[in-house]
DNA sequence: CCCTGATTCGC
DNA sequence: GCGAATCAGG
């Protein structure tokens, strides 16, 4: 890893978008990357890749919450996911066709490969999942899961 | 108040 | 070009 201090490099631009397509939030899509908010947000906008400004959440379930239950629900992000995943002894979560053998570079991507980003940019054994990912989604069926959960606030649009 | 994304504007 | 500050909406 270089010591220049990292801009916006392919990599991180190549995350960006590929996050920003799997509807991740913009919160999410920084945190992952290791920037602000505004800093994936600025980049968006100069990329044009802002969804107009129709964004008007959607999420306002969060205005119903109970009065002495003040549970908070932290954004899921990636490390978070893999950490479910990996560091629970006793709570296996059986993450079904997640394989690392099929794991391949950026440029080795296509529509029927999972886009999951393994290890971080810039890392030496930085690449993708690249399993078998079903009916054009990016992701295979396992980490479409992690994905995709149903308690993430990655789900807004509407619905 | 919290959250979200979008734009502005100094750097 | 970058991103913190600010704006706008829910």
């Amino acid at each position: 890893m270089p010591v220049l201090s990292p801009t916006w490099t392919d990599e991180r631009i190549e995350l960006l978008k590929q996050h920003f397509e799997a509807g991740l939030s913009c919160r999410e899509i920084a945190a992952d990357i290791g920037v602000s908010r505004n800093a994936v947000i600025g980049k968006l906008s100069r990329l044009n890749l802002t969804r107009s400004r129709a964004v008007e959440d959607r999420r306002l379930e969060r205005s119903l919450a109970p009065p002495a239950r003040a549970s908070r629900a932290v954004p899921r992000l990636q490390y978070e996911m893999l950490a479910t995943i990996y560091g629970e002894t006793d709570a296996p979560v059986a993450p079904g066709s997640i394989d690392d053998a099929n794991r391949c570079s950026l440029l080795e991507l296509s529509e029927n490969r999972c886009r999951w980003p393994i290890s971080s940019p810039g890392e030496e054994d930085f690449c993708f999942c690249g399993n078998t990912a079903p009916d054009g989604q990016p992701y295979c069926t396992g980490h479409s899961r992690l994905a995709y959960r149903p308690n993430s606030r990655a789900r807004m649009m509407r619905g």
